[in-house]
DNA sequence: CCGCTTTTTTACGGTTTCTTTACGCTTACT
DNA sequence: AGTAAGCGTAAAGAAACCGTAAAAAAGCGG
């Protein structure tokens, strides 16, 4: 769903970037390092990171100068983690334009979760379009789905199964996984639904643009794919 | 930047309700208290406040129901305090809708300065105070609904459903939605509340102008939307 | 305490959506 | 090539959902 979400670390101590490389990456983040906080006011400004996690302790400016200097453009969420914990430091570097802030030792867990809380914020501000493929946008929070711009109205059950299929996209789902999302767990024998609603799905959005054509795959006798 | 914002706080205990309100209506805020859960979604529904500090251990409902709660119908920052401080337990609460988590024993500094990011965050949510499509234009600091310039006399709870649906507007909102934010979180089976006021509202409007017909768009099996 | 407004309850006809049924087409296997 | 299983599509029937009116109950101001 948030897939590849960018994440800008700036943070000096090298094994702290190689470390956040791997763990962020392995969730499917994609990582900017920054050694300094000249570089990482560069990477912040040119690339838009959907997320800026900063360290305090920055060998040519500290780390208030430089999330007040990404205050100056930007709006993004930045967390800060450091090894200081007294309140008027965070007072002051939540009130400059923090949102959160992280003591070490900090746990990952803790760490993706806040991530993950950051990456929500940014997206409520921006055009809430969860999924797009081509000429096809879906916002799952309002269960618009637009093809070429233009809305087109799709039933609840017809939602619900372009949901479930976009939202494992390019993956194989199988007929009993997509019966038991869509219809509940007492219709997986039903597989004429998905018939049904497949064919009215692929018509609704190849009218609308043929770009869209075999967007929906199907796998015979496993089940069905949509393309990303 | 943002004086007398209002802030529910739900906790059972009412040595930190009475510290909270002390504390918080000396920085100038406004205090909401509610001893439990049922009080506390009755509350954020009534009354929007702009920021939530929920107290996990409540004797009626545990907080992370309460916390669901208060998704189904708005979008309002919680801020969860706690003596629990497993990873496990604030992924979850984060990952269900939290904006911050702070765990108990905490300073006031650090709670008040959390505050404030949560506060900077609802800014940028806050709604118009008008509201205009066509010949209909609504005014809500003063309640008052105009079409073509004529003044159109609507009853609290049908000001009410169409403010919830212009609020959002072009975008689908639940009947679950609508209901728990016109009605209250007890009336989210009553979704025939929802097709009397509808049709009210429809009557209402289009009697005074044809244009305004299909202004209230209905999304069967799911809700309602404005259109844009 | 009474009358007015608003909200809630009750009822029913109409519409949309979901489910069932049916049939032709493709694919794979014997 | 024949056949059986699986898939795509159309169309009818059933069910769920929606719109509207009107009566009963509750709330409010005088």
């Amino acid at each position: 769903m948030k897939t590849g979400a960018r994440i800008l670390v700036i943070d000096d101590e090298k094994s702290i970037r190689r470390f956040m490389d791997a763990s962020l990456t392995a969730k499917g983040y994609t990582v900017l390092p920054a050694k300094t906080a000249a570089e990482g006011l560069k990477v912040a400004a040119e690339e838009h990171p959907d997320v800026i996690l900063l360290d305090l302790n920055l060998p040519d400016k500290d780390g208030l100068a430089v999330l007040k200097g990404i205050r100056d453009f930007s709006a993004v969420p930045v967390i800060i983690l450091t090894v200081k914990s007294s309140d008027a430091d965070k007072e002051l570097l939540l009130d400059s334009g923090a949102d959160d802030y992280l003591t070490k030792p900090f746990s990952l867990t803790e760490l993706l979760a806040r991530i993950r809380v950051a990456l929500r914020h940014s997206v409520n501000l921006r055009e809430d379009v969860a999924f797009r493929h081509g000429p096809l946008e879906i916002d799952f929070s309002t269960r618009k789905v637009l093809v070429g711009g233009e809305e087109v109205h799709l039933t609840a059950t017809e939602f619900n199964l372009l949901k479930a299929l976009v939202s494992h996209a390019g993956k194989v789902i199988t007929q009993t996984q997509l019966l038991s999302e869509v219809w509940g767990p007492h219709a997986v024998e039903q597989s004429h639904y998905l018939r049904i609603y497949v064919s009215q799905l692929r018509r609704k959005l190849e009218s609308k643009s043929p770009e869209l054509q075999g967007f929906i795959i199907t796998d015979p006798g496993v089940g069905y794919r949509a393309r990303v």
